[in-house]
DNA sequence: TCAGGCGTCACCCGAAAGTATGATTTTGCA
DNA sequence: TGCAAAATCATACTTTCGGGTGACGCCTGA
């Protein structure tokens, strides 16, 4: 980004020389202004549209990781554990598959599943991850 | 992306003709070469950064649809009715509400989902909706 | 200090999901 | 035309889910 906009100001501040430097000393007299003009604005296109593919891609590369996560994990009241079971549900595990590698009973996993439904105000675990990455809750 | 590229060319044209009147009318005499150059810099640069977003967004538009989607589903050999649950079961559907929906019996569903664990090698719904986006079989 | 949230666990029960097997009809293609 | 695949349905059985209820310890903020 930074880097971007350096790189942006100096191609500018060189060319801006340059063309001027060269305007007046060869091709003012052989080149009619419009010519001169075209040039200018075909490159400093070209550099525009170069700085915006640029900070286009950055925020492409850096937005994508969540952001509304934690902003409706907090609204909707979900705790660290449920949470955790809830992506682990998305990866298709069986409750019991999510009580061994939480270390806790199925009971356990079964009750954080509840609760979950309830603040996500869904009927069945499928739903649950439907929902909870539509709302960028998890993934 | 024409309506894009018409527009820029539009506006190219008459900047360009806008500033060579002024310049020859009027600015010529009391603005320095330098911050003539400087403007039709500035708005080039501008020009430039709005075509690339426009162009950007069209082709992030245009290229997510699907693509392997066919071929996976014919190597994996699964038929038109079996998707079409498949589809409603990553919607969190039931299996009898996906019955109701298709006009078929609960069984018919089961056999159904029954085929396509087996061909997406996998034993739960939830994870044969996991591996079918991962495989681009849906959405 | 006490209420309330969180995490843990248990038991029960009914509903939903998944497995297995077999049968019939439809359909596309050789 | 005839066969194989697909679609349909059924019956029976097992496993997993999900709901409801209650309980216990821990920690935190009022």
């Amino acid at each position: 980004m930074k880097k971007t906009i350096l790189i942006y100001g100096l191609s500018l501040a060189v060319l801006v020389f340059l063309l001027e430097y060269f305007e007046y000393r060869y091709f003012v007299h052989e080149l009619s202004t419009e010519v001169f003009v075209f040039f200018i604005a075909l490159i400093f296109t070209g550099l525009g549209l170069w700085a915006g593919k640029k900070l286009t891609n950055q925020t492409k590369i850096e937005s994508p990781p969540f952001e509304q996560n934690e902003k409706a994990i907090r609204y909707l009241k979900i705790s660290e554990r449920e949470l955790e079971v809830l992506e682990l549900v998305a990866q298709g595990l069986s409750n019991k598959q999510i009580s061994d590698k939480l270390f806790v009973s199925v009971n356990t996993t079964k009750t954080h599943l509840s609760h979950l439904y309830e603040k996500l105000d869904v009927k069945r675990r499928t739903q649950a991850v439907e929902k909870a990455k539509s709302l960028n809750l998890i993934e």
